[in-house]
DNA sequence: CCGTATCCAAGGTGATACTG
DNA sequence: CAGTATCACCTTGGATACGG
Protein backbone atom coordinates (compact mmCIF):
# COMPACT_ATOMS: atom_id res chain seq x y z
CA UNK A 1 0.00 0.00 0.00
CA UNK A 2 2.77 2.17 -0.34
CA UNK A 3 1.95 5.75 -1.89
CA UNK A 4 3.11 6.05 -5.25
CA UNK A 5 5.65 9.02 -4.78
CA UNK A 6 3.88 12.14 -6.05
CA UNK A 7 6.75 13.02 -8.66
CA UNK A 8 4.81 14.41 -11.41
CA UNK A 9 3.08 17.02 -9.37
CA UNK A 10 5.75 19.41 -8.95
CA UNK A 11 5.51 18.98 -5.02
CA UNK A 12 8.29 18.16 -2.75
CA UNK A 13 8.58 15.01 -2.16
CA UNK A 14 6.86 13.62 1.34
CA UNK A 15 8.99 11.04 3.09
CA UNK A 16 6.10 9.63 4.01
CA UNK A 17 2.14 9.19 3.78
CA UNK A 18 1.56 9.99 7.12
CA UNK A 19 2.68 13.56 6.72
CA UNK A 20 -0.09 14.48 3.98
CA UNK A 21 -3.16 15.62 4.99
CA UNK A 22 -5.46 13.34 3.86
CA UNK A 23 -3.55 9.97 4.08
CA UNK A 24 -5.83 7.79 6.27
CA UNK A 25 -2.84 6.09 7.84
CA UNK A 26 -2.82 8.98 10.33
CA UNK A 27 -6.11 8.25 11.87
CA UNK A 28 -4.32 4.41 12.24
CA UNK A 29 -1.25 5.73 13.94
CA UNK A 30 -3.67 7.97 15.74
CA UNK A 31 -5.83 5.25 17.30
CA UNK A 32 -2.26 2.96 17.96
CA UNK A 33 -0.97 5.62 20.02
CA UNK A 34 -4.20 6.34 21.68
CA UNK A 35 -3.82 6.74 25.59
CA UNK A 36 -4.65 2.85 26.66
CA UNK A 37 -4.13 0.77 22.96
CA UNK A 38 -0.13 0.08 23.84
CA UNK A 39 -0.58 -0.85 27.38
CA UNK A 40 -3.57 -3.01 26.34
CA UNK A 41 -1.14 -4.74 23.47
CA UNK A 42 1.58 -4.62 26.23
CA UNK A 43 -1.26 -7.05 28.57
CA UNK A 44 -2.56 -9.15 25.76
CA UNK A 45 1.21 -9.64 23.86
CA UNK A 46 2.38 -13.54 23.95
CA UNK A 47 -1.19 -14.84 22.97
CA UNK A 48 -2.32 -13.41 26.33
CA UNK A 49 -6.01 -14.03 26.97
CA UNK A 50 -7.32 -11.62 29.57
CA UNK A 51 -11.04 -10.63 31.11
CA UNK A 52 -12.25 -7.66 31.24
CA UNK A 53 -11.51 -6.81 35.02
CA UNK A 54 -8.39 -8.79 34.86
CA UNK A 55 -7.41 -5.72 31.85
CA UNK A 56 -8.79 -3.06 34.51
CA UNK A 57 -6.99 -4.27 37.23
CA UNK A 58 -3.36 -4.62 35.72
CA UNK A 59 -3.57 -1.35 34.03
CA UNK A 60 -3.93 0.76 36.75
CA UNK A 61 -5.88 4.18 36.41
CA UNK A 62 -8.33 3.35 33.79
CA UNK A 63 -12.02 3.52 33.83
CA UNK A 64 -14.22 0.83 32.82
CA UNK A 65 -15.86 3.12 30.42
CA UNK A 66 -12.41 4.60 28.68
CA UNK A 67 -11.36 0.85 28.59
CA UNK A 68 -14.74 -0.34 26.65
CA UNK A 69 -14.12 2.12 24.05
CA UNK A 70 -10.54 1.24 24.03
CA UNK A 71 -11.11 -2.17 23.64
CA UNK A 72 -14.01 -1.60 20.95
CA UNK A 73 -12.14 1.07 18.99
CA UNK A 74 -9.60 -1.99 18.63
CA UNK A 75 -11.96 -4.65 18.08
CA UNK A 76 -13.49 -2.50 15.01
CA UNK A 77 -10.23 -2.23 13.98
CA UNK A 78 -9.42 -5.65 13.90
CA UNK A 79 -6.84 -5.46 16.64
CA UNK A 80 -8.40 -7.25 19.25
CA UNK A 81 -11.08 -10.47 19.56
CA UNK A 82 -13.54 -10.62 21.36
CA UNK A 83 -15.66 -13.43 23.25
CA UNK A 84 -18.64 -13.65 25.44
CA UNK A 85 -19.42 -17.14 27.63
CA UNK A 86 -22.72 -16.53 28.70
CA UNK A 87 -22.39 -17.89 32.64
CA UNK A 88 -23.07 -16.61 35.48
CA UNK A 89 -21.28 -14.36 36.29
CA UNK A 90 -20.77 -13.51 32.47
CA UNK A 91 -17.39 -14.08 31.33
CA UNK A 92 -16.04 -12.06 28.09
CA UNK A 93 -12.39 -12.98 27.10
CA UNK A 94 -9.84 -10.95 25.34
CA UNK A 95 -6.92 -11.27 23.35
CA UNK A 96 -4.78 -10.61 20.11
CA UNK A 97 -5.79 -11.19 16.50
CA UNK A 98 -3.03 -11.83 13.94
CA UNK A 99 -3.36 -7.94 13.07
CA UNK A 100 -3.32 -7.08 16.51
CA UNK A 101 0.06 -9.36 17.31
CA UNK A 102 1.48 -7.46 14.97
CA UNK A 103 1.56 -4.39 17.18
CA UNK A 104 3.36 -6.03 19.60
CA UNK A 105 7.24 -5.45 18.73
CA UNK A 106 6.46 -1.82 17.23
CA UNK A 107 4.74 -0.85 20.47
CA UNK A 108 7.20 -2.75 22.85
CA UNK A 109 9.89 -1.08 21.41
CA UNK A 110 8.59 2.34 22.39
CA UNK A 111 7.36 1.32 25.63
CA UNK A 112 10.82 0.16 26.11
CA UNK A 113 12.25 3.52 24.81
CA UNK A 114 10.00 5.50 27.15
CA UNK A 115 11.21 3.17 30.56
CA UNK A 116 14.53 3.07 29.62
CA UNK A 117 15.09 6.92 29.05
CA UNK A 118 12.65 8.91 31.69
CA UNK A 119 15.61 9.13 33.55
CA UNK A 120 17.33 11.22 31.07
CA UNK A 121 14.42 13.35 30.14
CA UNK A 122 13.79 14.31 33.95
CA UNK A 123 16.55 15.10 33.80
CA UNK A 124 16.33 17.36 30.73
CA UNK A 125 13.46 19.07 31.76
CA UNK A 126 14.53 20.01 34.86
CA UNK A 127 17.96 21.44 33.49
CA UNK A 128 15.28 23.51 30.69
CA UNK A 129 13.15 24.54 33.30
CA UNK A 130 15.71 25.91 35.35
CA UNK A 131 17.72 27.71 32.52
CA UNK A 132 14.48 29.69 32.25
CA UNK A 133 14.75 30.98 35.43
CA UNK A 134 17.21 33.18 34.78
CA UNK A 135 15.89 34.61 31.97
CA UNK B 1 15.84 1.39 35.08
CA UNK B 2 14.22 -1.33 34.98
CA UNK B 3 11.80 -1.53 37.72
CA UNK B 4 12.33 -4.26 40.07
CA UNK B 5 9.72 -6.96 39.96
CA UNK B 6 7.52 -5.98 42.90
CA UNK B 7 7.81 -10.43 43.62
CA UNK B 8 7.44 -9.61 47.50
CA UNK B 9 4.75 -7.61 47.85
CA UNK B 10 2.58 -10.16 46.54
CA UNK B 11 0.77 -8.20 43.89
CA UNK B 12 0.63 -9.80 40.18
CA UNK B 13 3.58 -8.89 38.31
CA UNK B 14 3.03 -6.21 35.93
CA UNK B 15 5.06 -6.94 32.36
CA UNK B 16 5.48 -3.27 32.12
CA UNK B 17 6.37 -0.37 34.28
CA UNK B 18 4.16 2.03 31.90
CA UNK B 19 1.41 -0.23 33.20
CA UNK B 20 1.93 1.28 36.94
CA UNK B 21 0.32 4.35 37.73
CA UNK B 22 2.63 6.44 39.06
CA UNK B 23 5.83 5.59 36.89
CA UNK B 24 7.00 8.58 35.07
CA UNK B 25 7.29 6.58 31.96
CA UNK B 26 3.85 6.94 30.75
CA UNK B 27 4.66 10.75 30.36
CA UNK B 28 7.28 9.90 28.46
CA UNK B 29 5.19 7.46 26.83
CA UNK B 30 2.60 10.01 25.95
CA UNK B 31 4.61 12.53 24.90
CA UNK B 32 6.14 10.38 22.21
CA UNK B 33 2.93 9.82 20.68
CA UNK B 34 1.62 13.11 20.99
CA UNK B 35 -0.44 14.38 17.53
CA UNK B 36 2.72 15.57 15.51
CA UNK B 37 6.05 14.56 17.45
CA UNK B 38 6.08 11.37 15.27
CA UNK B 39 6.01 13.31 12.35
CA UNK B 40 8.27 16.04 13.28
CA UNK B 41 10.67 13.05 14.12
CA UNK B 42 9.92 11.62 10.79
CA UNK B 43 11.13 14.89 8.80
CA UNK B 44 14.47 15.30 10.82
CA UNK B 45 15.36 11.71 10.38
CA UNK B 46 18.95 11.24 9.62
CA UNK B 47 20.35 14.47 10.30
CA UNK B 48 18.00 16.35 8.31
CA UNK B 49 17.90 20.19 9.45
CA UNK B 50 14.75 22.10 9.03
CA UNK B 51 13.22 25.64 9.55
CA UNK B 52 10.17 26.47 11.39
CA UNK B 53 8.14 27.02 7.90
CA UNK B 54 9.57 23.72 6.25
CA UNK B 55 8.63 22.14 8.96
CA UNK B 56 4.85 23.65 8.70
CA UNK B 57 4.66 22.91 5.18
CA UNK B 58 6.31 19.60 5.14
CA UNK B 59 3.60 18.33 7.85
CA UNK B 60 0.00 19.16 6.41
CA UNK B 61 -2.09 20.74 8.53
CA UNK B 62 -0.61 21.75 11.79
CA UNK B 63 -1.10 25.08 12.87
CA UNK B 64 1.91 27.25 14.09
CA UNK B 65 1.03 26.90 17.32
CA UNK B 66 0.95 23.72 17.86
CA UNK B 67 3.94 23.26 15.98
CA UNK B 68 5.57 25.38 18.02
CA UNK B 69 4.22 24.15 21.41
CA UNK B 70 5.05 20.02 20.55
CA UNK B 71 8.45 21.64 19.09
CA UNK B 72 9.11 23.45 22.75
CA UNK B 73 8.02 20.26 24.52
CA UNK B 74 10.62 18.08 22.29
CA UNK B 75 13.33 20.48 23.07
CA UNK B 76 12.50 20.62 27.02
CA UNK B 77 12.76 16.97 26.62
CA UNK B 78 16.19 16.44 24.77
CA UNK B 79 14.90 15.35 21.81
CA UNK B 80 15.60 18.08 19.17
CA UNK B 81 17.57 20.99 19.46
CA UNK B 82 17.02 24.87 18.06
CA UNK B 83 19.41 27.36 16.61
CA UNK B 84 18.39 31.06 16.22
CA UNK B 85 20.15 33.19 13.40
CA UNK B 86 19.36 36.82 14.43
CA UNK B 87 19.60 38.08 10.82
CA UNK B 88 17.12 39.71 8.60
CA UNK B 89 14.53 37.78 8.35
CA UNK B 90 15.02 35.49 10.93
CA UNK B 91 16.08 32.21 11.03
CA UNK B 92 15.56 28.95 13.30
CA UNK B 93 16.87 25.56 12.63
CA UNK B 94 15.60 22.18 14.38
CA UNK B 95 16.79 19.05 14.35
CA UNK B 96 17.03 15.97 16.72
CA UNK B 97 19.86 15.67 19.12
CA UNK B 98 20.95 11.97 19.54
CA UNK B 99 18.00 11.39 21.68
CA UNK B 100 15.99 12.19 19.50
CA UNK B 101 17.83 10.25 16.55
CA UNK B 102 16.92 7.17 19.09
CA UNK B 103 12.98 7.93 18.47
CA UNK B 104 13.68 7.70 14.85
CA UNK B 105 13.68 3.79 14.57
CA UNK B 106 11.05 3.23 17.11
CA UNK B 107 8.69 5.59 15.41
CA UNK B 108 9.00 4.90 11.94
CA UNK B 109 8.55 1.30 12.56
CA UNK B 110 5.00 2.40 13.90
CA UNK B 111 4.34 4.86 11.33
CA UNK B 112 5.39 1.95 8.83
CA UNK B 113 3.33 -0.29 10.34
CA UNK B 114 0.22 2.14 9.79
CA UNK B 115 0.79 3.06 6.52
CA UNK B 116 1.09 -0.68 5.71
CA UNK B 117 -1.67 -2.00 7.50
CA UNK B 118 -4.32 1.43 6.67
CA UNK B 119 -6.40 -0.81 4.31
CA UNK B 120 -6.56 -3.55 5.94
CA UNK B 121 -7.96 -1.70 8.96
CA UNK B 122 -10.31 0.09 6.66
CA UNK B 123 -12.00 -2.95 5.73
CA UNK B 124 -12.21 -4.21 8.92
CA UNK B 125 -13.97 -1.10 10.29
CA UNK B 126 -16.27 -1.19 6.97
CA UNK B 127 -17.21 -5.13 8.41
CA UNK B 128 -17.80 -3.92 11.74
CA UNK B 129 -19.95 -0.86 11.27
CA UNK B 130 -21.89 -3.29 9.04
CA UNK B 131 -22.51 -6.02 11.18
CA UNK B 132 -23.62 -3.64 13.78
CA UNK B 133 -26.23 -2.69 11.30
CA UNK B 134 -28.18 -6.01 11.45
CA UNK B 135 -29.01 -5.74 14.93
C1' DC C 1 -18.95 -9.77 36.13
C1' DC C 2 -19.25 -6.77 32.39
C1' DG C 3 -20.22 -3.36 31.02
C1' DT C 4 -23.57 1.20 29.84
C1' DA C 5 -25.50 5.85 31.07
C1' DT C 6 -24.74 10.18 32.54
C1' DC C 7 -22.49 14.04 33.54
C1' DC C 8 -18.51 16.70 33.89
C1' DA C 9 -13.53 18.35 33.69
C1' DA C 10 -9.50 19.05 31.23
C1' DG C 11 -6.66 20.05 27.86
C1' DG C 12 -5.23 19.14 23.32
C1' DT C 13 -6.15 21.22 19.05
C1' DG C 14 -7.35 24.62 15.74
C1' DA C 15 -8.23 29.35 13.17
C1' DT C 16 -6.73 33.60 12.89
C1' DA C 17 -4.66 37.95 13.62
C1' DC C 18 -0.85 40.13 14.99
C1' DT C 19 4.25 41.37 16.42
C1' DG C 20 9.62 41.61 16.85
C1' DC D 1 10.43 34.53 9.12
C1' DA D 2 9.19 32.80 13.31
C1' DG D 3 6.64 32.75 16.19
C1' DT D 4 2.86 34.74 20.14
C1' DA D 5 -1.84 36.03 21.60
C1' DT D 6 -6.46 35.05 21.80
C1' DC D 7 -10.51 32.63 21.61
C1' DA D 8 -13.17 28.72 21.14
C1' DC D 9 -14.05 24.08 20.36
C1' DC D 10 -14.69 19.57 21.01
C1' DT D 11 -12.75 15.31 21.54
C1' DT D 12 -10.68 12.57 25.14
C1' DG D 13 -10.74 11.15 29.48
C1' DG D 14 -12.61 10.56 34.22
C1' DA D 15 -16.06 9.63 38.34
C1' DT D 16 -19.82 7.49 39.52
C1' DA D 17 -24.07 5.04 39.57
C1' DC D 18 -26.72 1.79 37.72
C1' DG D 19 -28.44 -2.36 34.68
C1' DG D 20 -28.44 -7.20 32.34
Amino acid sequence: MARPAQSMTGAPELPADVLNQDCPSRSVLRHLTDRWTPMIVTVLADGRRARFTELRRTIQGVSPKVLTETLRSMERDGLVARQVTASIPPRVDYWLTELGASTVAPLAELRRWAEANVGVIEQNRQRYDESLDGE
